[in-house]
Formats: C-alpha cells, structure tokens, sequence
DNA sequence: AAGTGGTCTAGACCACTTG
DNA sequence: AAGTGGTCTAGACCACTTG
C-alpha cells in the first residue's frame, strides 16, 4: 500500500496540527515551501493543502497564506432523509394518504418564505404511514407542504399515493439546497388524531423550505416549497451520523 | 469577472446534466476528451469533473469513467453547533452551571454506547443558560455527559464553569465524529425543574455520541462521550442550512 | 489492447496581501 | 518589492476496467 506524496505531506501536517506545533491561526509552511522541502512538484504540496482545507483542517487566504484553522466547537451535522426512503431503509413499508389537495392562502410564514404576498398557492397535506414486518400501520408523519406556484403548475394534478411530492418536486424542480428547523411542539387536537397519538404527548416538528437548483429567473422564485411535517414524539427519531469540521 | 476555464467546464457539465442530456448513470465525456475539446491541459479538464464530483453531481470510478450521480431523495443536512457557540452567534451571552461532577455507574445505555461494561465512568451534568440582551437569563440545556475512563483521567478536575466540557474535550480528545439522535420528549419533573419549563411541555433531546480523531490503540476506546442534551421545546429548536445531494 | 481515471512534474503568469 | 495562493500547461507513468 504505496502512499501518495500529497497524502504524506498532507499526513505530516496534521500530525503537526495535532500536536499543537501549528495552533489554531498559524500559518502553515507555503505551498513554494513544501514543494521545495518535499521535493515535489507545487501543484502535489497544493493537493497536500487543499485537501485539508476541504477537511476543515484549515483556511486559504489568497495573498496571504494558509493557515491552521480554529478548532470548531462540537460542530456536527445530522442527515435528513426522505420520509418514504427513511421507512424503506428501515425495512418496512411505506404508504400514505391524501387528506388535502387544494389551492389555499398560505399562513404567513409560510407565505413569507415562499415571497407570494397574499397569493394563493398550492397546498397538500398527506400522512405518512409506516407497517412493520408484524403488519401494523402506524401513522409516522404528517405532511404540510405549500408549493410556490410559478414552479409546480401541475402540482394539484399529481396523484400523491403513488408518488410522494418530495419525489415529484425532485423530477420537475431539482433541488439544490434545503433549510431545516427542528422543534418540540405540542400537537394540536387534529395533528394529534391524524398521527393517532395521545395528545398531551409531544411532537417532533420539522420545518423544511426548499430551494431549486435552477437559478431564479424571469421572476421564478427560488423558494420551491415550504413545508412542515409533524411526528410522534414516541414513534419517531431523527438520526444521523456525521463528521466533524466543517 | 473572468471565469476560470474548469469553471466553464463544469458549467457545461452541469447545463447537460440540468437539461436531461446527461442522466442519472450516463457517462461523462473523460477527461482527456474535455482536454482535447475544450483546448486545455488535462489536469484543468479533471479539475471540472472532480468539483462535480465533490458536489455530489458525478461519481468516479477509476478506470471505468465518470458517471452522473443518481438523483437522491431529499437528503439534507442539518448542522448542530455547541450550545455556547450557538448562544453567542446569536449576540448574546452563555453561562453554565455544574450540578454534578463525579463518578458514576452509567446507564445502560450509556454504558453500551461507551463499551465499559458495569465500571465507573466520569459524569458531568449542567445547565447551560443564555442571557440576552435585556438581561434576562434562562436555561436553555442541560447537558448530562458520560465519558469513557481511558480517554479523560482528568476530567473530574476540571472547572466547567470556565471551559465547557465540550471545549475540554475537544483539546484533548480532538474530535472526529458525532453521532446525534434528535427526539422530542416530555421531560420528567426534575428536568423541567432544572430547565424552568412548565412540566407537561415538551424538550428536545439530543443524544450525542462522539468519537475521537486519535484512533483507537493500546485498549483505547474510540468513543469519548456519550451526551444527553435536554432543550426547552417553547425556547429552543435546532436550525440548519445546507446542501443536498451527497 | 485500448481507454479510463490517479498521480506527478517543472515550469509559467496572474491576482492579491504584506511590509 | 517580495511572498503568497489561484490557475494553467503539456506532457509523463501508473493502476485499473472493459471488450
């Protein structure tokens, strides 16, 4: 197992890193240096660097250097998936139901996060159910979604048992980038009975706006839909696992 | 505002990719291909494709070509910061209180997840509160922290007061890795208590697991902690923006 | 055997930051 | 003015996959 010379390099900085020889804001050797010290070509010390600024490990200012980067407090990330994908990975089944599937003056945050003013947009509210290899169907997630109308003219068209409108926004509006927020709510009394749970006990809450891959342009909003999506608290976790550093 | 010319590239990549010319699976032009047509060196060529790649759009396999990445689901990422790093880039001021420091027989489930069997293990627990800008103070974590005996001996010493278990942690143990699980739950009386929430209301729970850079050697565990982080669910939720695909 | 990506060379010119 | 990173060239040899 040969190793390559940008990753011996790269491996002797690090081990510098670690041991507190080159502390968070030193400059580390330029990349002349190392092509010189190594004797390497520069575009291979480069690699050696560009790898760990990719990492996290450190920061490039053009001009001026790179240099070791701050140590991040606990910074780690936690991965969102697909309801349907989330279920199927678990090695069950997934299913859901249509309960609404309409034109509707959006709430204001939603309104807000889609730019829409007091327009009309598309709506769908559908639940999420999940059945175990027992054979019990319980109800997982409940799915508001608001649809920024100049992008899905035939959002209200689509028949959503079949295909999630997180599947049908992907084929018709790529998506590039999404926000979360995460909470603990209270359900109200109708969230509760449509997830079939004891109301009193809590939910947890995603909130979701999604963002297209295709620029915004010729008035297109960039905003492609805001959604939330409610879970029992005890039926439902959200996982992940992830690396540090940026 | 010259463009670089793997840039170009990459643009006309991505167009084809947008415009369905190139689909999921498809394979792209090599390397030495877009070097002869678009008149460059090949390492400018490569240089496109390996941004693509980074950015989840293409997948590589040596020898064979590169290949348009499949289009997932919705996978988004969610980026989760420490508390004292979250209070403060929100403009206002962190301070904790150390409620327990000891030696205890964890849990089981955290003794699993350190891999300590029934030995004792250090044990941290405190509340983390945020005062803003017009004085008020309030909790808004509390952190109950199990750490693995052969990676801190000195942790029972330490003033977290000053330095959060986190920020000791991670000089330390540099950190590598972070498993989190997100759930909302009814807190108990004293957690409510010591959160100053009304009981009957909702937390979010984050479970942390954290692993270590330093790989494991000499009997060494992997794992450092295994953290419980209980937030008021009327006071605090988890946000994050950032991008799919990969 | 031919094609592909993976690594590497020994230069070059440029934009930018710093003393 | 000197040093730094950002881009780029026109090659090379290698490891790997495919027909």
């Amino acid at each position: 197992m040969k190793m390559a010379r940008y990753e011996a390099i790269k491996s002797a900085l690090v081990k510098q890193i670690q041991a507190g020889k080159l502390a968070p804001g030193d400059q580390l050797p330029s990349e002349h240096w190392l092509a010189d010290h190594y004797r390497v070509s520069r575009m291979t010390a480069r690699r050696a660097v560009t790898e760990l600024v990719q990492e996290g490990l450190a920061v490039r200012q053009q001009g001026a250097g790179a240099f070791v980067a701050s140590q991040r407090a606990t910074g780690s990330l936690l991965h969102i998936q697909a309801i349907d994908q989330e279920i199927v990975d678990r090695g069950h089944q997934h299913s859901c139901r249509v309960l609404e599937l309409c034109k509707v003056r959006p709430p204001v945050r939603a309104a807000k996060a889609l730019g829409v003013g007091s327009r009309q947009v598309a709506f769908s509210k559908l639940v999420h159910s999940e059945r175990t290899s027992d054979g019990i169907v319980r109800p997982i997630q409940l799915e508001c979604r608001y649809i920024h109308p100049a992008w899905v003219p035939d959002y209200l068209r689509q028949d959503f048992e079949k295909m999630t409108p997180s599947q049908y926004l992907m084929q018709v509006a790529p998506l590039a980038e999404a926000d979360h927020v995460v909470e603990a709510i209270l359900p109200d009394e109708e969230t509760a009975a449509l997830l079939d749970m004891n109301p009193g006990l809590p939910c947890l809450k995603l909130t979701r706006t999604t963002y297209s891959r295709f620029l915004s342009a010729g008035g297109k909003a960039n905003v492609v839909a805001y959604t939330e999506l409610f879970h029992p608290g005890d039926r439902y976790q959200l996982g992940g696992h992830l690396t540090t550093g940026n």
